[in-house]
DNA sequence: TGCCGCGACCTTACTAAGTACGAGTGTATA
DNA sequence: TATACACTCGTACTTAGTAAGGTCGCGGCA
């Protein structure tokens, strides 16, 4: 009745499991979280929205399964790598996936039932301080001083009206315009026009001088510090000129 | 007639927009943003769901109006006071508030319509940077480092499952538990047996650590850097009392 | 061949939310 | 007393999630 897959229309791709989450994803990276119903969903995949409950049990479980596929996509730290290159990379990593499925951020540290990509990521991040020479109790340190940093940056970062330099600097603007008095603010004011609205300003960028000064403090707090002398901080001038992570590669 | 019956004295208090954020707030304390809904507010308030209309255009505006009641409990940092000690202070209060509102972290860098009390916290913050001899791009520096790691903490730690000790293990058990083979995850494994489910284990005590990093990591990079060593970083015994990287000494 | 059961997908309908519209009620002033 | 306005509420429309159960095609099996 419906239509066999004969010609014209489309081939019917049965439905499963995966292809709900990845239309999941497909919704929220197009119109955020708010945007993902049971009939947005259903849309998306081109069935009727209780199909959908045929593959998973309630909207949660799509949650919990979408979150594990954006730990999924995070480049895993390599255990018995440098250190500090392995978790430069997966910071910027999370950083890069964190920003192409800005919904994911406060999602990520919140769901109660970890997937196994999660586990797997989190267990990635341990072994690789661990077999650093990082005491359990510094791993913890460590685990809690990136990630606060990493997923509140892209907490941030993704909070940014809209991405690039003008349009940042548009929003500024309107902001300071339609909230009166900005000269009630001074400091938020000078702060503004000589920083946040010059064409240059990108606050990517600020996320390299954070994550070094972070990885560097770590690193002169490892035991065996062998004479290895920390990176340098991106001094104050803004470029971090692509910082070379002092360590040398193995 | 469900009215008390208290005829001749208006026991009843005027509604008013004040009235209708603060029990906004109360409802979303007691059951997180998910249980504030227009209906379960009206009922806070003892009134019905429609009169909320005439003090709120809709519900974005309530929830940008209890988000600017939260960044106005927050201690504001006091431009001219030394700047550490202010930093340190309104980090800390940042915490505890975020802590007893739980709900408000992800939403206080998202909204795009700023509150009085929310300028006024961000005008304090940089003016106390600037007054301490930070350049404009220093602050930026330490605005974005600082706050990614105040708020990305408090995501983290409200994310856990209930504060406290035992709960927390308890969680990590079961979660261990029913996640199948826990021996996938060696290091995670390890980390939580050792660490997570220790009795005396509090997340919350790695706020300071990381707080400190970043205090003095930001101290370094001041130019008028007089002399004053970077204080220690607190807890993990086993590291060199070396000052932290950044010190062109080398 | 005809029936059965099953897996995949759909129809209907119930409930909870946000909120538009406009009517009731009380108080202040003309 | 009449009129105006402020405040509050009743009704109803719309969009959510999802419970219950229906329909259809297919591959066994008598």
């Amino acid at each position: 009745m419906v239509k066999p897959a004969n010609g014209s229309t489309k081939e019917r791709i049965p439905l499963s499991r995966e292809r709900v989450l990845a239309g999941a994803i497909t919704v929220a990276d197009t119109g955020g979280i708010g945007a993902l119903t049971i009939r947005t969903l259903a849309q998306e995949l081109g069935i009727k929205p209780m199909s959908v409950y045929h593959y998973v049990a309630n909207k949660d479980e799509i949650i919990d399964g979408i979150v594990d596929l954006v730990y999924a996509e995070i480049n895993l730290p390599v255990p018995g790598g440098d250190w500090q290159t392995e978790m430069r990379r997966r910071a910027n990593s999370a950083r890069r996936v964190l920003a192409s499925h800005p919904w994911a951020t406060p999602l990520l540290q919140s769901r109660l039932h970890p997937g196994p990509a999660t586990l797997q990521h989190h267990n990635a991040f341990i072994a690789t301080l661990r077999a650093a020479g990082f005491s359990v109790e510094l791993t913890a340190h460590a685990f809690a001083l990136i990630d606060s940093y990493v997923f509140g940056f892209a907490l941030s970062e993704n909070a940014l009206p809209i991405h690039g330099p003008e349009s940042v600097a548009d929003t500024a603007t309107s902001m300071m315009e339609q909230y009166f008095d900005a000269e009630a603010y001074p400091a938020l004011l000078e702060f503004t026009l000589e920083h946040i609205m010059r064409p240059d300003y990108d606050f990517g960028e600020e996320f390299e001088y954070g994550l070094t000064v972070i990885l560097d403090a770590l690193a002169t707090s490892l035991p065996d510090n062998g004479g290895a002398p920390p990176s340098q901080p991106p001094t104050t001038p803004s470029k971090p000129a692509k910082a070379p992570s002092g360590t040398p590669s193995k």
